[in-house]
DNA sequence: ATGGTAGCCTTGCTA
């Protein structure tokens, strides 16, 4: 089974690169962030024709998550638990198969110093709770999305640039390693050690030309989807096209269950 | 020293 996530920067304008994807890649589930629309405005129908299934957690002009997959999702669930008065469109879960899959969009949470980062490290920390939730229910289970993290100063192409951004502030490593601490693969850094390797690149000063980008894109697996990794990459081909993404997708493989 | 780009639509906000 082949997940992919991919923070597609408005589901509308880059509609006709992630078809163009979806029909090359052929993933099984898909999990998008940053659609920018209601769910009543996503495009079921396009994505249908293709033979893709969605499941959406829309929200006007800002974040906004969908799962997307061949098969359709089952037992699906729409928000991180821990804040009933959270309003952002940032969290859903499906099962396909026998795996658990969560599309997230953790909060930017710049600039430092403000309520946003308070609420990035809110977030994370209904997540850390979330993720030990499904841990104690021992199941494959696979938590995809636009993290905002960088977790070390080799996934960003000049540490000193970012030090006081929100992306790769020492709590927010902090968080995202105690989540890794939880028992959690990172399924790209099994496959791939090399420094600089990146799923986003800033619109501004030619940094994509440059190849000058950050690793924050993650697949979080939990050890029964671990013990079923085969594959993980980025692929970096969407971000090349004309009206790209600033992210570019990254994948994951697993097994079929035995 | 500052602005640079993109997408939304609010002529500013978020990233």
């Amino acid at each position: 089974m082949k997940i992919a996530t991919f923070n597609v920067n408005s589901i509308k304008v880059r509609l006709p690169i992630l078809l163009g994807w979806l029909e090359a890649v052929k993933p099984d589930v898909v999990c998008l962030q940053e659609i920018k629309c209601l769910a009543a405005d996503f495009p079921a129908l396009e994505l249908k024709g293709l033979g893709y299934h969605a499941e959406v957690v829309g929200q006007k002009t800002y974040n906004g998550v969908a799962l997307l997959s061949r098969e359709p999702a089952r037992d699906v669930t729409k928000g991180l638990a821990g804040d009933a008065g959270d309003e952002q469109a940032r969290y859903i879960e499906g099962t396909f198969g026998d795996i658990r899959v969560a599309s997230l969009y953790l909060p930017n949470g710049n600039p430092i110093g403000t309520e946003k980062f308070t609420y990035k490290l809110a977030w994370m920390a209904r997540l850390k709770a979330r993720t030990a939730a499904l841990l104690a229910q021992e199941i494959p289970f696979v938590l995809a999305g636009d993290y905002n993290v960088c977790p070390t100063d080799a996934d960003v192409f000049n540490p000193a640039l970012f030090r006081d951004d929100a992306l790769c502030q020492p709590e927010s490593r902090r968080q995202f390693r105690a989540l890794l601490n939880l028992g959690l693969t990172d399924a790209f850094r099994v496959f791939h050690q090399e420094p600089h390797r990146y799923s986003f690149w800033d619109y501004q000063q030619g940094r994509w030309y440059r190849d000058e980008g950050l690793r924050i894109d993650h697949l979080l697996l939990s050890p029964q989807a671990a013990d079923r990794l085969l594959a993980a990459d980025i692929d970096k081909s969407p971000r090349g096209k004309d009206k790209a993404s600033d992210h570019t997708p990254v994948w994951c493989e697993l097994r079929a269950s035995a």
